[in-house]
DNA sequence: GTTGTTCCTCAAGACATCGTCAAGATCCCG
DNA sequence: CGGGATCTTGACGATGTCTTGAGGAACAAC
């Protein structure tokens, strides 16, 4: 068994600007954790095969070889949870809504207890998820309290930001929209009935139509189709909707 | 039998990625369970022959010997409960409802708790039915939110997502199909009267005729043996219907 | 073997549910 | 206060589902 047991977390850090990245390794480091540093795209993934860190932070940046393709390659290599950094708010997208997409990201200027709070927050997620080659790096459903949820191949889900990014481009939904998609993905197995889900989205006291259930349902699956998301909520006739591409009413 | 009595709950994971067993080994004992590792699938099935674990934490994809045979082995020697880790959502389907399959499952990413919870409701379940393909008794009443039931050798039903899987693929039921399946499967030895199954299927108020659950019944079955699932429900001449493959014997 | 009962199956019409569109009401932001 | 987005409600069609009835098969009793 390859795979090293160890009692601090490991982090790599790649990127090209050392005042980053020695600041980077002062609050981790400070945090109780170890930190490898590399500065371009090959170095960190060879430094990522020899020291297998647990998480990444990875510059989107970097000179050389994009962030994008790094973290691509980084799945494919390792387990580690990835957490871009992005100078620009409209780079976000494109990075989360990837197949192989980043875990977290944070937007520069960050502050280093930001950093330090989404590095642990990775850190309390499940490992191992990444089985090497498999397409997507967080199958639906995770249960991830910080960071991006990942609803099916294509969408994702960040419940912070309540954004949402179907093949690399944001979709705007509205309220309503959103807290259905994300009541619906936060237990992908259960079927939710419409007062459920009505209870869930608009608060327990509304006598409102279960029927306004059906339009704005309706509403999220013609967004996310026309975004390239494909099906993501199923019907399941008579009892409610769940989360899948089962087109048929299971039930 | 050989129940074992002691106080504290037994798992045994069988799983090669550290990581993830010693996640799984932290939870569990974190919620005062005895665990029990091991890393490939002989080493599993030894263990499990040794430790008599009231639950296997089993992955699906270990290498060298595949999960579905570990699976199979451990019904033939163990009256354990099987929790699958699956990394895919498709994967499910064939675990779930091969002739010797999974009790519950989790797909990869999983939350501590998640599992944890499974685990317990596992535990809940009664013991020592389970084994050689038998169907599990779970009483009327009983927490039945909890993972896969087997129906017959070839059927598994799972309550929450409302899925029905026969020989390995889903089945598209209706409504009132469903909920007679449930009914049926859930207290597999006692013999459910028309009235009964209309009670529990369509509610207490209801006038209809009784001649409507011999259709949906007359559906059911012919959708489950067109599916590969043989016969499920038996009918019990002037009385009702039960589970079973045995034409009129009576109860 | 005959008879009456019970049950299965088939088919067709009645019914319910869901998806979609559109119009009006409401909320929100400037 | 005005304009735009958003929400609700109603209507309608398409589709799926349920019920009902009738014929016939299986079964038990005689």
């Amino acid at each position: 068994m390859v795979a090293v047991d160890r009692a601090v977390a490991r982090v790599l850090v790649i990127e090209d600007t050392e005042e980053i990245s020695d600041l980077l390794q002062a609050v981790l480091e400070a945090a109780g954790m170890e930190v490898v540093l590399a500065a371009t795209g090959p170095d960190g993934l060879a430094a990522a095969r020899e020291s297998r860190p647990d998480v990444v932070i990875l510059d989107l940046n970097l000179p050389g070889l994009d962030g994008v393709e790094v973290c691509r390659e980084l799945r494919t290599t390792s387990d580690a949870y990835v957490l871009m950094l992005t100078a620009r708010t409209d780079e976000i997208d494109r990075v989360v809504g990837l197949t192989v997409g980043a875990d977290d990201y944070v937007t520069k200027p960050f502050s280093p207890r930001e950093v330090q709070a989404r590095v642990q927050a990775l850190l309390r997620r499940p490992r191992g998820l990444v089985a090497l080659g498999a397409p997507a790096a967080v199958p639906p459903g995770a249960d991830s309290a910080a960071g991006i949820r990942r609803v099916s191949e294509r969408v994702a889900l960040d419940a912070e930001a309540r954004r949402v990014i179907v093949a690399g481009a944001p979709v705007t939904l509205t309220r309503i929209e959103f807290d259905l998609l994300d009541a619906v993905s936060e237990n992908p197995r259960r079927v939710l009935s419409r007062s459920q889900l009505r209870d869930r989205v608009w608060g327990g006291d509304w006598l409102a139509d279960d029927h306004a259930v059906d339009v704005h349902m309706s509403n999220l699956r013609r967004k996310l189709r026309a975004a390239g998301g494909g099906d993501v909520v199923a019907t399941v006739r008579g009892v409610g909707y769940r989360m899948g591409d089962e087109p048929g009413a299971r039930g």
